[in-house]
RNA sequence: GCACUCGUAGCUCAAUUGGAUAGAGCGUCUGACUACGGAUCAGAAGGUUAGGGGUUCGACUCCCUUCGAGUGCACCA
């Protein structure tokens, strides 16, 4: 559309003797509801040509009915001009641009962008939010390599920690030798299945701490340091519990708040109180153990891992995301100290009395924030730091895309500043692309009360559902068993995709787990379904490619279907800018549906003429292909026929 | 308490980044030629865009404010 928008900078020029840039020129789609398919709004221009909205738009457009060829006809309604383009040129359209092999294919821009996702703990299986973060990160990245950039694709795992030491513990204390071999239970599930043991053992445990802070007031089980904690935090329940007292019945919602600061202080108590317990003693010394390279806990922790990484690997499989590179937290998380240092003799960070160091945000609206504890050893945001700058030194990428949840939102802020302001290269690039979490209709998923949606047992039950339907339609009963079976996975899958991915990722998303997905309306089967449909028309129509232009007029319908498939290169470099495979989803329904409307109306194969009917083959196929790109776009399958 | 994010039809989501009469799907109701494949298509009902104020030719979108939901504010990761 760039010689819409040339023409008209023209005419401002010749109309109006003044200078506007293109961008200014706002082209838009025209709405349904009036004549035309490209507007161009002439409110802004106003300022100089001195005339209503609507004369300035008739000038307009007659200087460009004038200049173009291709412009057939205009109408001004107030201060949008609608251009209508001649069926000429949206024929040539299609034979020109859509239909040769390379539409939308980008070229090189020659950036190298880095999508880190993923990111798992080995202690537990994936649950439905990691599939959002996982679909999320490899449809960016699908996009990202659709619109120009090399992509490296990369997962950092964290393998190593307090949790993992959890699920090892408990595996000792309690596992009997078992093995997923032994017991036929995939790997992070088997090793999940011990986190749960342990945080189960740990809650038996901890009443007696409790007991005897609240009961008995007996805090000799801590060190000073928590006692202090902990009589403050007991002060302030006591302080809270008067405060209620005193609150009148009625006021439910300052009542609710109070109870809501009490439950806070009881957690930290919690928190500190688990300590304590014979448990987290063991799981400390297991952790410090693996830190000095104890041989039995470094020989376990590798066998578990394993297992876990067996799992992943199939989840991933099912999943359909891969990865082109791994980083391990157990080769990171001792990174960062060097870049301490460059921080300190940059002034960028000070050190404390303590030997602490830290760095001053207040000038950015943040806070003080700790780079370094006074023993000397990391915390997250150091490692962060360091394994940033390892990525950066092994890729040496333009941009670097997180995909992380947003609760991780104000981490990234502050390490991205660091960053930028340590003069690192790339740090102009770094993006998080913060997603919401998952909720359930019961509020947020949680572990400890058994409300998490496992990741395998989704995938399982949306082939369920879509074998199901698939078995009800009656369609597929001379299919082989084989492609039966990939037909539910693609199926499933694609409804699964398509519901997580059609939203925009920065808002949170319910998910009821009692209602399986649609597989009706706007959703992933109804996209395949179309995309089937077309594919069996093309194989019974004896299509080929002919790009001699034989007709001269367009139907409405056809012409609304070329014009959305025009519009494809632009939705892929859209959804690259903004990170968002919505928009990608967004307008490949739109597609589908305009496509269907189509097909709906006039038949293919029984078109008045021969030409006409190849004429809408080739519309057909490139519907087809573009759906079918597009759909790949959000890793997401188009069966040939389902 | 402070900071950030969000609030659109009964439900789940859109709205070309400040443009026209706010659009889809699900659900509800009514229709579709012996189907180029009915996982489809056509139609009806459903809205004070959480409330109030402001900015301007124009506001779901930007600013202020109130209300509501969520998240973050460790020498944890």
């Amino acid at each position: 559309m760039d010689f819409i928008i040339d023409a008209a900078v023209k005419a401002i020029k010749h109309l109006y003797q003044t200078d506007v840039a293109p961008a200014a020129i706002g082209l838009q789609e025209t709405r349904k509801e009036f004549d035309g398919q490209i507007t161009i709004v002439t409110f802004p221009f106003t300022k100089f040509s001195r005339k209503g909205p609507e004369q300035t738009g008739t000038e307009i457009g007659e200087y460009l009915l004038n200049e173009l060829k291709e412009v057939a006809s205009f109408n001004v309604v107030k201060g949008f001009l609608n251009i209508s383009l001649s069926d000429e040129y949206w024929i040539a359209q299609l034979y020109n641009e859509v239909l040769p092999d390379t539409f939308a294919v980008a070229k090189p821009n020659g950036q190298k962008v880095m999508v880190e996702y993923s990111s798992p703990n080995t202690n537990k299986p994936l649950h439905l939010g990691h599939v959002r973060n996982n679909l999320l990160g490899f449809s960016v990245a699908q996009i990202l390599a659709a619109a120009g950039y090399e992509v490296i694709k990369t997962n950092l795992v964290n393998d190593r920690g307090v949790h993992i030491c959890k699920s090892m513990l408990a595996w000792q204390k309690f596992g009997n030798g078992e093995t997923p071999e032994s017991t036929g239970m995939k790997g992070d599930h088997l090793v999940g299945k011990y986190y749960v043991l342990f945080e189960k053992e740990l809650r038996v445990q901890l009443a007696p701490v409790l007991d005897r802070i609240y009961e008995k007031n007996d805090l000799t089980l801590f060190k000073e340091g928590q006692k202090v904690k902990i009589q403050a935090l007991l002060n302030s329940i006591d302080k809270l519990k008067v405060k209620k007292q005193a609150t009148p019945a009625d006021k439910t919602k300052a009542i609710d708040e109070l109870n809501d600061k009490i439950a806070a202080d009881e957690d930290k108590i919690k928190e500190i109180a688990k300590g304590a317990t014979q448990l987290m003693i063991e799981t400390q010394q297991m952790l410090q153990k693996w830190e000095a390279g104890d041989e039995a806990v470094i020989e376990l922790w590798k066998t578990m891992n394993g297992w876990v990484y067996a799992g992943f690997a199939e989840t991933y499989k099912q999943m359909g995301v891969d990865f082109d590179k791994f980083y391990y937290e157990s080769n990171t998380y001792l990174l960062g100290k060097d870049i301490i240092e460059e921080g300190l003799d940059k002034g960028v960070f000070f050190k404390k009395e303590d030997g602490s160091v830290w760095i001053d945000l207040t000038a950015d609206g943040l806070d003080e924030k700790l780079v370094l504890r006074s023993d000397g050893t990391s915390v997250y945001i150091t490692q962060d730091m360091g394994t940033a700058q390892l990525k950066y030194n092994d890729y040496h990428m333009d941009k670097s895309i997180y995909v992380v949840g947003n609760e991780q939102d104000y981490h990234f802020k502050v390490l991205f500043l660091i960053l930028n302001k340590l003069g690192k290269a790339g740090a102009d690039g770094l993006f998080h692309l913060s997603y919401g979490m998952v909720d359930l209709p019961s509020g947020k998923m949680k572990s400890r009360e058994g409300t998490v949606v496992d990741a395998d047992d989704l995938m399982a039950e949306m082939e369920t559902t879509a074998e199901k339907l698939a078995n009800e339609s009656g369609k597929i009963e001379d299919f082989p068993e084989e492609e039966k079976l990939k037909l539910f996975h693609t199926i499933g899958m694609g409804a699964l995709k398509y519901f997580l991915l059609k939203v925009d990722p920065k808002k949170r998303l319910l998910f009821d787990p009692s209602e399986s997905i649609d597989l009706h309306g706007n959703t992933g089967p109804y996209i395949q379904y179309t995309h089937a449909r077309i594919k069996t028309v093309l194989r019974r129509g004896d299509y080929q490619i002919d790009d001699q232009i034989k007709i001269t007029v367009l139907d409405a319908l056809e012409r609304d279907v070329v014009l959305l498939l025009t519009q494809f290169p632009d939705i892929i470099q859209a959804a690259a800018k903004d990170f968002s495979p919505a928009l990608v989803a967004n307008y490949v329904y739109e597609l589908a549906k305009t496509f269907n409307k189509f097909y709906d109306k006039h038949s293919v194969l029984k078109a008045e003429t021969e030409t006409l009917k190849q004429f809408r083959l080739q519309l057909s196929a490139s519907s087809a292909k573009v759906i079918s790109q597009a759909m790949a776009l959000l890793g997401i399958d188009v069966p040939e026929r389902m």
